[in-house]
DNA sequence: CAGGCTATTATGTATAGACATAACGAGTCA
DNA sequence: TGACTCGTTATGTCTATACATAATAGCCTG
């Protein structure tokens, strides 16, 4: 439990468990569930047989939960703003239609909107929601309540799909975010899924002050 | 182990360990594990005595691996090519001791390189290594051997700062990347740690053709 | 009735024992 | 020699039981 990042060297096999459950009096259950617990870290790997090894690349994993803007911009003490830019039922185009895995030209809703904080620009929303998935959306006018908001609470999902990427803005999206045509912006892009099928795809711009930080 | 999606309202207060154990003529301490493992995923909250309870806003969390460069590269089916750009020990300018927590005008080794996917320059390296932390790496060329596969063979860690932002290159940054100035680049940064003392900060930019994609 | 103590209850965590499963290695047979 | 089979071995997972711990509910007292 507090071993494996002294003595033993990366790719050296280390005991099994029944000596390890000797060596510190519990049973072998309470060494197997600790020595999971470091595979799950990172720190070791298992195979059966083979036996437990101290990884040679520790592989470790960062968790991150999906943000929800609003929480977001109000953990870092600024007053949240939202404003709906537009809402169209729409035919997809072909590269959201791909993201989608639907048919181009299938019935979607189509939400832009601005979160701000403290008045300033902080995120624009560029959303696509898949109606034959999440039908009711079509009945929300998104005025007030934010898709993001609404789809936490009413569209789970079980996959998801997130890239992040720079680019710079175009005229329309500079001038939404109040930047300069051609500034660099964050962006990023999730597609979310409910056993199989598509719920939303949605690309979400920030301004280049925006930093998106990650603990492990 | 495959309820809770469908019948269990959000907010609702499910059953208790005893009576699914009963239900599904299994042991508590097996309900108790998948229950714990639902617990980690987010989907259900857990308290003592006030019971299990399915998650109002399940707060999803991704797991993302830390990339080891090359293997990102050769992953996507391209020939891995590292160039060392410079190697100096010299004094830490302020914002740099600010990340790793240092005094400024600490000894540091600062080590800038190029990753190359097919000879088309992939992510720009720049990199400071704590010599307090790692006095090995002062040996190190890094001529051939990346900072970035060095030090995860070399210094383990145990904690991680990561953040990503868009931002404009400045000359010399894109010069190396091959990029106009002002082009829109995707930053990446990256401190870590072992037990409370810095190790190294690293700052990673890639032309805005590149995206980070993340599963859940 | 307020404040604090105690009993109840559900989860957290441990033990010991059993069987399942995967993987390696050795021995067997064509 | 090579392919196959089978036994050994370490991990994976479950059962059953016991005790620890936190939080609520209710009682009891001043």
């Amino acid at each position: 439990m507090r071993i494996s990042k002294r003595l033993w060297l990366p790719g050296e096999t280390i005991p099994g468990e029944e000596a390890l459950a000797a060596e510190f009096g519990a049973a072998r259950a309470t060494v197997n569930r600790a020595l999971q617990e470091l595979a799950r870290a990172g720190l070791v790997e298992r195979k059966r047989k083979s036996g437990t090894r101290v990884a040679l690349h520790p592989v470790r994993e960062a968790r991150f939960v999906i943000p929800l803007v609003r929480a977001e911009i109000e953990a870092s003490g600024m007053a949240y703003a939202y404003r709906r830019v537009s809402r169209k039922e729409d035919a997809v185009p072909d590269a959201v239609a791909a993201r989608l895995e639907i048919a181009t030209g299938s019935r979607c809703l189509h939400v832009t909107c601005l979160h701000s904080g403290d008045g300033r620009p902080y995120q624009y929303e560029d959303r696509w929601i898949n109606l034959e998935t999440v039908p009711t959306a079509g009945a929300e006018s998104f005025e007030t309540v934010s898709p993001n908001e609404w789809l936490v609470s009413n569209a789970p999902f079980s996959q998801a799909r997130f890239s992040f990427r720079a680019t710079t803005t175009d005229r329309a999206e500079a001038a939404i975010l109040g930047l300069a045509a051609d500034s660099a912006v964050f962006v990023a892009e999730r597609v979310t899924w409910l056993s199989g099928r598509s719920i939303t795809f949605v690309r979400m711009l920030h301004p280049p002050s925006h930093t998106m930080v990650m603990d492990m």
